[in-house]
DNA sequence: CTCGATCCATACAGTTGTGTATGGATGAAG
DNA sequence: CTTCATCCATACACAACTGTATGGATCGAG
């Protein structure tokens, strides 16, 4: 049919997405994407409407990301409540995460995305609900635990403080630790 | 000496903290500020050396009002450890936490605010300890619930999850129970 | 080899912001 | 009433970005 995609959709997405990431959603600019991929804008306006769109592709995109993949990547290994939950922790360095507080800080001034991330957060938190639910048959219980256990997971790249002789790892343990309990 | 002043620093910096907490630090530009105090930009450049001195102003303006105001209004009213905690996320609808949230995001793309936010978040750790030291005498386990509580204060503004039968408040005041046990 | 789909470069118009320079306007102090 | 510090309006130069229009360039299909 035709030539082959040099700098399609996928690409403009990705660097849109990263750039979200590092400078959250004003940061996303067209010229500067086009720059970091080694082109001009001329491209980008075959592939999407306006800025806008871009922005919600990137949203479409991380939002299937984010679910799919963390929950899948968290079951396939298995183990108990305990160890799922600090598998949870333990992915929190990657960019999907990067992208997840930048969309977090976004949706306080955007309804649109705020809606989004309603329907994820309620993935995650039922995701939660069925892990305390090994350890608790008191709803309330669950559902303390559970909102602990987000709130813990946000807290961790929100909160700069140090904590004298604790590292944060250690602090996040113990934490933990008093989630179970 | 001279004619009063009708837009003084005080009143840049009031509307450059309205901005940010509304839309973060690329919302704070000088235009809209004026035209939103009813002036031009002629005034602002007789106060301030550029845009990056208001930005510096009013993190400081938001560390003196978020450390000394609100540790102030919680000490003053009395009360035990678990009303001091209560009184706290009490606070948490106000501008002051607005900003606050603003400049965490902002902090994770800016070493400089992320030093001011580490200053202050080992204030307020501090406080929290101060409160859980009266409820458990384990240094770790007060390190924990402190972690948590501060997590839950932030998560509480993050989140964006239902909770089903329980209202938002509710699992806020069972997460505070399980942190006072 | 031609054709057509796909993608890119370039030029242009328009918007919004920054920072500088300069000339007032205003009103209290003297 | 003059003076002077304070504050504001206006105009200018410049930068960065958006979106549109248009003319290719490239390569696979036929």
């Amino acid at each position: 049919m035709a030539a082959p995609t040099r700098t399609p959709r996928s690409k403009w997405i990705d660097e849109g997405l990263r750039a979200l990431a590092a400078g959250g959603p004003d940061a996303v600019r067209i010229e500067p994407l086009a720059q970091a991929l080694g082109v001009t804008r001329g491209g980008f306006y075959w592939h999407f409407e306006d800025r806008q769109a871009l922005l919600d592709e990137m949203l479409d995109t991380w939002e299937r990301a984010t679910t799919e993949e963390v929950a899948e990547r968290l079951e396939r290994e298995g183990g108990d409540a305990g160890a799922k939950l600090r598998r949870l922790f333990a992915l929190a360095s990657s960019r999907v995460l990067m992208t997840d507080l930048a969309v977090r800080d976004w949706a306080r001034r955007d309804e649109t995305v705020a809606e989004r991330l309603r329907r994820i957060d309620n993935r995650r938190m039922d995701y939660l609900r069925s892990l305390f639910n090994s350890l608790s048959r008191d709803p309330d219980d669950v559902e303390a635990r559970s909102m602990l256990a987000f709130s813990l997971l946000i807290g961790d790249h929100f909160i700069a403080s140090d904590h004298g002789a604790h590292s944060r790892a250690d602090v996040l343990e113990l934490a933990l630790q008093r989630l179970e309990a």
